[in-house]
DNA sequence: CTGTTAGCGCGTTCAG
DNA sequence: CTGAACGCGCTAACAG
C-alpha cells in the first residue's frame, strides 16, 4: 500500500507538504505542488480515507438513511433512484458514504443512534422520507449533533436543511389540469398516509383548488396503499367526475377498480414511476426527479457541513399526461 | 466522544486490556472482563470502527458492488432485495459496509479499482450479477487482492466464492412443469443476455429438457429485454405450444404480445418478482429469494475472510404457478 | 493474565 | 513557504 509517506519521499518533501497539496492548502509554491502531484500520479497514490477521517475529525463521511417499504415493491424504484443519485454525487464531491436502512436503527434509542453514527465518524446524514412517527429521528434532528438534510420533510434548523418539490403547488396544478381537460365538477381525492408531511402539503393543494374552482371535493385516506385506493374507488368513485390520488401506486388501485366497475373516470397519480409502464393505462401524474432530488441533497449537505444555517430547497417537477404503454414498447 | 482510553481509566486497567475484551481475546480473567464491560456500559462507549479498521488492517470492511440496470425498473426490486439482505446480515455480523454501483468503477483501470478499495480499507467484496463483459472485475478476481463472493456468477478460487441457485435445474424443472401441465410438444425459449453466466446455465436446463422430452425447441436471444421478448413472441410464438422466458420481465413482454395477438400460450418467467403483481396475468415462474441469497453471501464472505479456499454455495428455489393478481388485492 | 510500547495513515500546529 | 513532531482511537506484539 502506497502511503503519503512514500509520496513524500519520492517527491523529496515532507509528509505534511503532501498533505497540504492534497487538501488544497494555501502557502504552497506552484513548483512543489506540481512536483508532489507528479509523484502522486506516478505512484498511483490514493489517500486513505479511513485514516483521513480518523485524523481530521471533520471527516467527509456521510450516511444515507433510507426507508424502503418492503411490502410494496414500488418504493424500490424511488429508493434506488435516491441511492443512485446520492452515491454518484458523493463520489463527485469526494465524500464517503454508508447506506443505512431505517430498519437498522428502528429499535435503537436516541443515544444508541448517535453512538452508532459517531462510531462511524459520520458527520452528515441524509434522511429520505421521514415520517412524523419516527420519534427518535426527530429528537436526533433537535440535538443538532449532525448536519442533516431531509428529503421530503420540512424541518429546518441551524444544522438541518430540507430538499423537496413544492408538493402543494404540484398537487394543485395536476389536479387543475385533470379538472379542466375533463370539465369535472366533483373530485374524489385519495390522500396519503395520515401524519405524513407530503400528505398534508398535497392535501392543502387539492383543498385550495376545490375552493378556487368551486368543486365538490371528497377526501378519503388511502394510506398510500393500492388496496385502500381500490376499495375507496369502489365505494365512492361512481358519484364523482374524477379520481385524484396522492400516489401512482394508489392510482393503479383506482384504475383497476374502475376497470372492474366498468366505468370511466380520469385518474391522476403522483410521482411518475416507471413502474406505471407495466400497468399499461392512461393517466395524469406528476413526475419528480428523485435522482436529482438526491443529488441536490448531497450538495446541500456538503454546503451545510461547511457553513451554518439550514434552509429549504424547492426542486422542480413536471405535470404529465401519459399513455404509459408507449414508454415500454 | 468517549474513547477506549476513558474506559480504561474508568475501569482502572490498561488500554490494551479493554481492547482485548472488546475483541474477545483469550487470556482475560472473568473479573476484569466484567469490570471493563461495566465501564463500557456505564460510559456508553461504542468502539470507533474507523480507528479499528485503520489499526488492524484486517478490518471487517466490506463493499457491496451492485449493478442496477437503470433502464428497466424491474432490476430495482432485485437490487433492493440484495441490499436489504446484505445490510441486515452485515450488521448482524458487525461488518462495516459501503455500497458501490458498477457505474462508479466502470471506467477505472484495475489498478485504480484496487487503489479505490484499498483506500477504503476494504478487505471483502460482494459482487452481484457479474457479467462476462466486466473485464476489470475479472482481473480483480484473478489477482486475489480481496476476498470476494460472487452472487450469480460461477467463479471460484482461493479467495473467491460463489452463491447462487441451481440455474440449470430450476429452468429444467419449471419448464417441465409447463410442458407437462399443458401437454406441449414444442417450446419457444427466449434466452437472456448473451455471454451471461446465468443465461448459459438456464440454456443448458432447457436444452436438457428438450432432449429428455423430445421437444421441438426454438431458442432465441431476448437479451433480458421486454421489448425483445415482445418482438420474438410476435414472430415465433404462434408456431409453438408454450413460451418459456429466462426472466419475468421478458415474460411480461411475451404476455402482452400474446394478448395483442389474441392467442393463448402458457408463459413461464424466471425470478418471481413482486412487480408481476401489477401486470395481473397468470404464469409460471421460479421464485428466487434474493434477500436470502445476499444474506448467505455475507456469511460466506465472513467465512472467507477468516479461512482460505472459496467454494460454491447452491441456494434453494421454488417453482410456482401464479395468479399474480391475488398478491396485491 | 495484564501493562508498555509501537505504529496504522493522515491532519495540524508551530517553529524555522 | 516547508518540515518536525504530536495525536486521532485502536490493535498487536512484547515484556513482565
Amino acid at each position: 500500500m502506497v502511503s503519503i509517506k512514500d509520496v513524500a519521499k519520492h517527491a523529496g518533501v515532507a509528509i505534511s507538504t503532501v498533505s497540504k497539496v492534497l487538501n488544497n492548502y494555501p502557502n504552497i509554491s506552484e513548483a512543489t505542488k506540481e512536483k508532489v502531484n507528479a509523484s502522486i500520479k506516478e505512484l498511483g497514490f490514493v489517500p486513505n480515507t479511513i485514516a483521513a477521517a480518523l485524523s481530521s475529525k471533520q471527516s467527509g463521511r456521510v450516511a444515507l438513511l433510507i426507508n424502503p417499504v418492503t411490502k410494496t415493491q414500488v418504493i424500490d424504484e424511488i429508493s434506488m433512484q435516491y441511492l443512485s443519485g446520492a452515491l454518484f454525487q458523493a463520489e463527485e464531491m469526494r465524500l464517503d458514504v454508508i447506506t443505512v436502512f431505517f430498519s437498522m436503527i428502528q429499535n435503537k434509542s436516541l443515544a444508541e443512534v448517535i453512538a452508532y453514527f459517531k462510531s462511524q465518524n459520520i458527520s452528515g446524514i441524509i434522511i429520505y422520507g421521514l415520517s412524523k412517527d419516527d420519534k427518535v429521528l426527530h429528537e436526533l434532528i433537535k440535538t443538532k449533533s449532525f448536519k442533516i438534510v431531509l428529503v421530503d420533510a420540512p424541518l429546518i434548523n441551524d444544522s438541518t436543511s430540507t430538499v423537496w418539490i413544492d408538493q402543494k403547488k404540484a398537487q394543485y396544478e395536476v389536479a387543475k389540469r385533470v379538472i379542466t381537460e375533463n370539465k369535472c365538477k366533483s373530485v374524489l381525492y385519495i390522500a396519503g398516509k395520515k401524519n405524513g408531511y407530503v400528505t398534508e402539503e398535497r392535501l392543502k393543494g387539492i383543498r385550495q383548488l376545490a375552493k378556487d374552482m368551486e368543486l365538490d371535493l371528497l377526501v378519503k385516506n388511502g394510506e398510500f396503499s393500492e388496496l385502500s385506493a381500490r376499495k375507496l374507488t369502489f365505494q365512492f368513485a361512481a358519484k364523482y367526475d374524477a379520481v385524484v390520488c396522492a400516489s401512482d401506486l394508489m392510482a393503479i388501485g383506482t384504475m383497476k377498480a374502475l376497470t372492474e366497475m366498468d366505468i370511466f373516470r380520469p385518474v391522476c397519480g403522483f410521482d411518475g414511476l416507471m413502474l406505471m409502464g407495466y400497468v399499461g393505462k392512461q393517466m395524469y401524474t406528476i413526475r419528480q426527479n428523485f435522482r436529482n432530488l438526491s443529488l441536490e441533497a448531497v450538495k446541500e449537505l456538503d454546503r451545510l457541513m461547511k457553513v451554518e444555517k439550514g434552509r429549504e430547497l424547492i426542486m422542480p417537477h413536471t405535470i404529465e399526461r401519459l399513455q404509459y404503454l408507449d414508454i415500454i414498447c
